[in-house]
DNA sequence: ATGGGCTCCTGATGGC
DNA sequence: TGCCATCAGGAGCCCA
């Protein structure tokens, strides 16, 4: 479940393994993992075989990778399930590989492997925005909380603007980015905000507050994630190290709350679960 | 314009 | 052991 912090992972992963090297030859083994790419599986393989990898970028859960320094770039999601392997030449294909990406330099090579296809690569073109460019398929999506030039007095102001359930404002990728449902219970649960509270009836300050806590958590998975990647990989699965070790409200469905010890509770909502503690976070009338 | 529900996909898991 | 239901969930898309 790759949000923010499992994908600057994989950014510096990129930046680290790839980036600076020639393609030689591009294979896509599934279809689907390009259908964004609209001209077609083939174009995609043409058009970015013999252009060099630079910079490797991030916005919220959206990666790209610059190309020869020109107005192109290969925009990447992950999806649910997706991931970027840094693996030997020869190394036995994974089950789910979708991408391969060879180099010039005959070095390892580069694979996106996506077990359940809802992740996906296209070679687009950047548009300036801000100081920076961006790719066009994620020019309207927010700044997101770890971005140097994210305001937050605006994101307070996204936020409360929209008339809707607090969470679904958070899981809003246009408002802020970089928020999935893990990292938005845990927000929730850190703000004591019960997720079905409506983002007009939140002050500035308890806004700033949620925001605040988001990129928060998400710091504290960035440094214990980025602990735990090794050389070939660019990342494990996905998921970082804090997955499994600091969740409060995640997946802890029973377990007593770290505050007041009241079991935490699951509900369903927007076709998955939330999680929250009931006392903490009262579900409003 | 905007809120909100549906859908894409595969595999793990649990109940009977 | 087999079969079915449920769950995981990002985000584009469609409709009211």
């Amino acid at each position: 479940m790759p949000e923010l912090p499992e994908v600057e992972v994989v950014r510096a992963g990129l930046q680290r393994h790839v980036a600076g090297r020639t393609v030689s030859q591009v294979e896509v083994l599934h279809p689907r993992a390009v259908r964004k790419h609209v001209p077609g599986a083939a174009d995609f393989a043409a058009r970015l075989t013999g252009r060099r990898f630079d910079a490797a970028r991030r916005r919220g859960k959206y990666l790209w990778i610059e190309l020869d320094g020109s107005a192109d770039a290969v925009v990447a999601h992950l999806g649910m399930s997706g991931q970027m392997l840094v693996q030997p030449v020869g190394a036995e294909d994974e089950t789910h590989l979708r991408v391969r990406v060879r180099f010039a330099d005959d070095g390892p090579e580069l694979r996106f492997v996506d077990q359940r296809t809802f992740g996906g690569l296209a070679l687009t073109e950047l548009v300036a925005q801000g100081s920076g460019l961006l790719p066009v398929p994620i020019a309207h999506i927010g700044r997101d909380p770890l971005d140097p030039e994210f305001d937050l007095a605006a994101g307070v102001a996204a936020l409360r603007g929209r008339r809707t359930e607090v969470k679904r404002a958070l899981l809003d990728q246009t408002l802020v980015s970089g928020i999935g449902n893990i990292y938005a219970d845990e927000a929730l649960w850190r703000t004591r905000l019960h997720w079905a509270r409506q983002t007009a009836g939140l002050t500035r300050a308890k806004a700033g507050e949620l925001l605040e806590a988001a990129t928060e958590v998400m710091r504290e998975a960035l440094v214990a994630g980025g602990t735990s990647f090794d050389a070939l990989y660019v990342n494990v699965n996905g998921q970082s190290g804090y997955f499994d070790r600091s969740l409060a409200a995640y997946g802890q469905e029973n377990r007593p709350c770290g505050r007041c010890g009241t079991a935490i509770i699951r509900e369903a909502f927007m076709n998955r679960s939330s999680f929250s503690c009931p006392r903490c976070q009262p579900r409003p009338r």
